[in-house]
DNA sequence: GCCAACGTTGGC
DNA sequence: GCCAACGTTGGC
């Protein structure tokens, strides 16, 4: 079992669009970084738990929580020309660009903002405070654990 | 809207 | 394979 932190714009797609998506499923298209790709087709399983971050709010931070419902698969947006995640480097015979479907957990009382994690001595080694670009990345359980902690 | 951080591209 | 130019992310 592994966790993981994944970031949306809560204008564009946050946690309230993937409860009201059909079975409150989405696919994760549109990532097209390597590292993040490569966690999505090789790392992540079914079962595993997503922290899922709004970025570019007001604040930004973890709004709830998700799992992943289907493993790696390739992102057809990537080959869809007039898609604006479109690549023309990639195909269906040779897919460049992966994608998992998480399903909504739950939605936080409130958000967990950016601030407050970084107020915690435990959370000081996360990905997102050192490393705050990657859009998917993993969280320690511990890590996990703490922010649910918080949320409650 | 600004801009620092940083990943990617492409010429050499 | 280096590295300058460029584009994107995302906090502020």
């Amino acid at each position: 079992m592994n966790y993981w932190l994944m970031k949306s714009e809560p204008d564009v797609f946050g946690i309230k669009h993937l409860q009201a998506a059909p079975n409150k499923t989405e696919p994760w298209d549109g990532v097209r970084n390597y590292q993040a790709r490569n966690f999505m087709r090789d790392t992540m399983k079914k079962g595993d738990k997503v922290l899922f971050y709004h970025s570019n709010a007001k604040p930004p931070g973890v709004a709830g929580l998700a799992v992943v419902v289907k493993e790696g698969y390739p992102d057809h947006t990537s080959w869809d020309e007039g898609c604006k995640y479109y690549d023309p480097k990639s195909s269906p015979e040779n897919p460049r660009w992966f994608m998992v479907d998480i399903q909504f957990k739950k939605e936080f009382k409130r958000i967990i903002s950016l601030d407050e994690l970084r107020q915690v001595p435990d959370l000081k080694d996360m990905v997102l405070l050192n490393r705050s670009r990657l859009s998917v990345q993993p969280v320690a359980k511990e890590e996990y654990d703490i922010i649910c902690a918080l949320a409650k």
